[in-house]
DNA sequence: CCTACCGATCGGTAGG
DNA sequence: CCTACCGATCGGTAGG
């Protein structure tokens, strides 16, 4: 599992901090981190209790605020929702193709695939996870329109799969059509989100080797 | 795929009705129907909306009824969710064990897992689905205690895939860890509930043809 | 099952 | 961000 360990270091949420000036405009750049603190407490709710089971004082209380000031940062709940779907999609996107770009050259198909599963484990259960697995379990909750701006992004993540995948099914090392293989991979790795433990026996490295056994046989 | 035309007539749900003496106690009889209408209706709403998102005046009004009604036959909300997660989980495990009974004795490991898949995406997908991936995506909702006495039927249904995989390991037909193949393989056939369309360009037979070729290589 | 009802909670707002 | 507040909705119940 070579193509594994230069990943750590690319994980999403971390990445775009605002560079340069880090002092002057004190409040401006307060409210953008009390933001999104917002969006990572809110997210972390979400996820346990699910959206409409959160209620925006569970928000507010978990900030040390009262209860109306969550709507200081978002004029609404489902705009919060929103933010974090929209934000978390953005900074997936950014950060696989950070991990692509890391790649070397000459990297066959199968390494490709094992960045690319590395990194989609990365942003589901690592410590900056959080607001992709809310994307993937409150999807429902979203109105049409946001639906469709949060897919314009998660098609962009989806799509880096394809050329992987069909070049492995042209080589015989994937047995099933790659838009069917690609629904099954994603199935297999997001299910992870509910029974991945922290202090359990796996290690994200660990699975990621055994999903490209299974699925492109033994490596 | 020989392994899946027996399977049609093995949808659950359809399976135990009462029998014998179908007419004495008309209204008993009626009171049993009417419930598992209300279960089926609530289910379908779970699943679109969330269960925190229906209110039990949503669930009243897909039944005809006043809003005080369902709770002449749950005594609340979550005895209602309960309700359909164990009776989905319970009907599941009588067809999952008809489906098994139904194979000739001498299917091999691979013919088997094909029937456990089929039976599979049948309760997640077919036209008696609902309460299964409504337990799929409700599970945070209930209690502990209400966990707990759901996992026990679960962990029997889970429990009759390990044989299998144990013996397509060892013929070399699966290259992961049987566990962890197991966890993944659940992923991806529980992920369908999200993209899968009655309408779409998939069937449940090329389903399960393609979900063995990916997991065991080509058949 | 319906009628009539209640206490609690919730998302959100005005004004500072 | 806090204070103070509101209208709407929700799960549930008593009594028939």
């Amino acid at each position: 599992m070579a193509t594994t360990s230069a990943l750590a270091a690319v994980a999403p949420g971390t990445a775009q901090r605002p560079r340069g000036r880090p002092r002057k405009a004190a409040g401006e750049l307060d409210e953008g981190n009390r933001r999104r603190e917002l969006m990572d407490r809110a997210a972390r709710l979400f996820l346990a209790k699910g959206y409409a089971a959160t209620t925006t004082r569970d928000i507010a209380a978990a900030m040390g605020m009262h209860s109306g000031s969550p709507f200081y940062y978002f004029k609404s709940k489902g705009a919060l929702l929103y933010a974090v779907m929209r934000e978390g999609m953005e900074g997936a996107v950014r950060s696989q193709q950070q991990a692509l770009a890391a790649l070397a050259p000459e990297a066959d198909a199968r390494a490709r695939l094992g960045v690319l599963v590395r990194h989609h484990f990365e942003i589901l259960l690592g410590p900056h996870s959080g607001f992709i697995p809310v994307m993937l379990y409150e999807w429902r909750t979203l109105t049409a329109v946001q639906r469709k701006g949060v897919s314009r992004i998660k098609d962009a993540y989806e799509a880096a799969w394809m050329p992987v995948l069909e070049q492995l099914a042209r080589q015989g090392a994937l047995h099933a059509e790659p838009a069917v293989a690609r629904l099954f991979i994603f199935g297999a790795l997001n299910w992870s989100v509910q029974w991945f433990k922290d202090k359990g026996p796996h290690t994200l490295d660990g699975l990621t080797g055994q999903a490209l056994q299974l699925f492109t046989g033994k490596a």
